[in-house]
DNA sequence: ATGATTTTCTACCGATCAGTATAAAACCGT
DNA sequence: ACGGTTTTATACTGATCGGTAGAAAATCAT
């Protein structure tokens, strides 16, 4: 997971792998068949242990203001955890990449989809609660907390301090009022 | 140039590009050196001609918040022109990868950072001109509008479609007042 | 048109890729 | 201790990587 996380997919190779679990290489290929497999079991262990994005912040909180911060503060957190490679595994694992691993970055894209619809998701229900206006777009909305997210994995990549990360935080949550229309 | 940002930079093998331009490959080491060399002029090719960031555009503007907008609007039209990959090349094209390419990662963040002196830059003359608050801090603003245009990229690649990134684009400038501290 | 120069084609280099055959070694219940 | 099973280490497969040697072909000045 390290590996892939740090060198993306195809930045890692199986040998890397083999050599950094000191397991031989057919060991390997046993458990797991094979590497867009291995990769899809280390995108599962990150989304269960470091993964950026977390859906139970979202929903605990009593607002969908609340949730929202709370999950960007969270995100920003995640992406520098000193113990773990900059940024968000799920952003920059795959973004590009040769016509043969199409099947893994499209993998990644419905992950970050997924991201997506749970934040529209908190916006409608927090419209149902009554704690966001009624006219407020769901998808747009969350369309654009998605971009700040997946916009500061790339920071965080390029060497921005927490401070930096959490004041970006603070700017995205300043747009709320205008975003949904208050 | 099309194939390094549709593919990225490990992601596109000399044997693909002396292919797609028809040309051998000794003809092309011969006029580029290396892969790295033929990556750095597509690079450049790239920042002359559709290059998601203007530096025009940004010192163009009577004012620093014109010039933001202004800077937006065209960055998230050209991630979505349909003649060139969704996204940006500097952002895609190498944000992660093996060790022996760190060099080629290390140039393209050195040109994102860039693309944030010079936004920091125009809100540093924004102040002096009085059109933004004397107590704005330029890199922190700077950093989060930095921030959506490297979101942009993802959301571009992932599918977004122009309304979508407008609508993000909107939301960015509807944080301006609370960023500048107006 | 000719001789010299440049360009290009074919074929190759060693290294590395994902994946595997084979056989020794470790483990197991009995 | 033993036969049967699982795990492991070595060594290999064909394919592809970035890069190049050497010969053929095209170009050029004269």
């Amino acid at each position: 997971m390290l590996l892939f996380w740090e060198r993306g997919y195809e930045g890692t190779s199986v040998g890397d792998l083999s050599e950094a679990l000191d397991i031989g290489k057919p060991s390997l290929y046993a458990a797991f068949g094979n590497k867009e497999n291995l990769f899809l079991e280390a995108l599962q262990l990150y989304e269960n242990t470091y993964g950026c994005f977390s859906p139970n912040a979202l929903n605990d909180a009593p607002t969908a203001r609340i949730a929202f911060a709370e999950t960007l503060r969270r995100n920003a957190e995640s992406q520098l955890n000193p113990d773990t490679p900059p940024g968000c595994f799920i952003v920059l694992a795959a973004t590009v990449g040769t016509p043969q691993n199409a099947e893994v970055r499209a993998h990644l894209t419905r992950r970050r989809q997924a991201t997506r619809d749970h934040l529209a998701a908190r916006l409608t229900r927090g419209i149902a609660d009554g704690d966001v206006p009624a006219g407020a777009d769901p998808q747009a909305v969350a369309t654009f907390y998605a971009t700040v997210i997946n916009g500061l994995a790339i920071e965080a990549r390029d060497g921005a301090r927490q401070a930096d990360l959490d004041r970006i935080v603070t700017g995205a949550l300043a747009a709320w009022d205008s975003l949904v229309g208050a």
